[in-house]
DNA sequence: TAAAAAAAGTAATAAATATCACATATTGCG
DNA sequence: CGCAATATGTGATATTTATTACTTTTTTTA
C-alpha cells in the first residue's frame, strides 16, 4: 500500500464540511460583494464565536486560525466534532433553518473572523442562485461528514479513533507543501474530540510515541508514520 | 416532574429530521402538483430502497411504513442512525449536493413509498421559493439533529442510550392518540441503533423488563414507565 | 518573577462493554 | 408440514474504558 492508497481510505473529503468550496462557480463580482460586506473581527485564542441556544444574527467567516465546534454533553463535558480553518464559513445552519444555534464555536488560537449581519447574508443569499446553490450543496455534504462521524464513534474503539483524528488533523494543520504539519492542540480537547477521557487518551499518545508513530514536544504533535496509523485505524476502502 | 417537564427534556424534534413539515408554507398547488408528480412504489420488509455509494436518480416521500437509515461500519455492520416514518423524505441530501449516496435506506416493514424522478424534483425546487426555503431549513435542522446524535453516542453509556432510543421509538411508533406504541424491532437493529453488541442490549432490556419499566412481547416492545427511561437516560434540561 | 491556577501525566482500580461459545426460539420456504 | 436458516437469549471471560487520587509540569497573572 501506497502513500496514494492511504489518502484515499483517508478521504480528507469524508470528514471536511468543505464550506471553503463557498466560492467555486461564484462570479467574481460577487465574491468581491461578499467579502466587501464583512466587518473583520480580531478573536484571542479561547474565546466563543457563538454559543448554543444563542439567537443567530449573522454568518462568520473563518479567515484566519482555526476553531472548534462542540456540543456540551453530560455534565458540561463538551463534546468537540470539529475543527473548522482558513476559510470556512461558520453559522449558516441555525440562520438558515430559523433556530437558535445547537453547537458552540471556539477559537483554538487567535483568529481573524468576518462577520456578515443577518440582512445582508440573506440579500445576497437570495439574490443569487449560484450563491444558494453553493450554501445548499455544502450542507448536502454535511450531512455525509456528520453520519459518518457518528458511525466512527459508534464502532470504532479510542486507540482506532485518535488515528483517525491524528490523520485528520495532519490534514487540517498542513502549512505549505511539503512541509510537516504542527498540530498544537490540548490534550483536553484532543480527548473530546476522539471521545475518551484524557487519561486515557495520554496512555494511547504514549503508546504511538514509543512506536515511533508520532513526537510530541509539549502541546505539539509531529506525525512521523501516517501509514502506521492508516493501520491501526482500521479504515477501510470503499 | 409531570409528564409534561419529561416530554420537554426528551424534545422529539431534537431528534426528528423533520421532513414531513415539507408542507409547511406550501401552497395546495404545488403539494398538489408534488403529490400527483411521483409513481408508487410498493416495498416489502427488509428491502433496500438506496444503497450507499449508489447514484441518486430521483427522491423518495415515504407515505406508510418505516424505514432504517444506515452506514455499514466496521467489517460492514450496520450503524443506524435514524428510523424514517410517515411522511418522510428520503434521499434528497446526496441528490442537492451531487455526490452519491453516504448512506443506505431500508424498509422496517411494509412500506408504500413514492418516487420522483431527479428532473421532475428539480424542476419543482427550482420553480418554487417556498418549497427551496422548506427543504433548506429542513436540512439546517438536520444538522443539529445529528451532531446532538454525535454528542449522545460519545458520551451516554449504552444503558442510557437505549433509554433514549425506547423513548424516541415509542414517539415514531405512536398510533392514533392514547393508544399504546407498539414498537416492533428486531433485537439486531435495536443493538446497531443504540450502538452496542446485541448481547449487551438484551441483558439491559432484562433489567428494564424487572422493573417493570417495558414488558415485551417477542419482538415487541411495550413502553410502561416512560418517566423512569428519562431518569435513567440522564438528559438534563435547556 | 513568584505564587496560584490550570493543564498534563501516572498508576491503580472499578466499571462497562465486547467477545466467545453455546442453547433455544422463531421464521421462512421447498 | 417440517427442515434449515436465522434470530434470540444466556453465561463466562477478556478487553476496553472510566474513575479516582495523585504528582509534575506549564501557564497565567498579580
Amino acid at each position: 500500500m501506497n502513500y496514494e492508497e492511504v489518502k484515499k481510505i483517508v478521504t480528507f473529503e469524508k470528514y471536511h464540511f468543505g464550506s471553503d468550496k463557498i466560492w467555486n462557480n461564484l462570479s467574481t463580482d460577487l465574491k468581491k460583494y461578499f467579502l466587501e460586506s464583512f466587518r473583520t473581527l480580531h478573536l484571542r485564542k479561547n474565546q466563543i464565536v457563538f454559543q448554543e441556544n444563542g439567537v443567530p444574527t449573522g454568518i462568520y467567516f473563518l479567515k484566519k486560525g482555526k476553531v472548534k465546534k462542540y456540543k456540551n454533553g453530560l455534565n458540561g463535558k463538551e463534546q468537540i466534532f470539529y475543527i473548522g480553518s482558513e476559510n470556512e464559513l461558520l453559522g449558516y445552519n441555525a440562520l438558515l433553518c430559523q433556530e437558535y444555534y445547537s453547537d458552540t464555536v471556539e477559537t483554538l488560537e487567535d483568529c481573524e473572523i468576518g462577520f456578515i449581519p443577518k440582512d445582508v447574508f440573506m440579500e445576497i443569499y437570495n439574490s443569487s442562485d449560484e450563491f444558494k446553490n453553493q450554501i445548499i450543496r455544502i450542507m448536502g455534504h454535511e450531512y455525509g461528514v456528520l453520519i459518518n462521524h457518528i458511525t466512527i464513534m459508534a464502532q470504532y474503539n479510542a486507540r482506532e479513533r485518535l488515528a483517525i483524528v491524528l490523520l485528520l488533523l495532519k490534514d487540517k494543520y498542513k502549512k505549505n507543501k511539503g512541509e510537516q504539519s504542527e498540530i498544537t492542540i490540548s490534550r483536553e480537547d484532543l480527548a473530546n474530540l476522539v471521545g475518551t477521557a484524557r487519561e486515557n487518551l495520554i496512555r494511547i499518545l504514549n503508546e504511538f510515541k514509543s512506536d515511533n508513530i508520532i513526537e510530541t514536544k509539549g502541546k505539539l504533535i509531529l506525525i512521523l508514520k501516517p501509514k502506521d496509523l492508516v493501520k491501526i485505524s482500521n479504515l477501510s476502502l470503499v
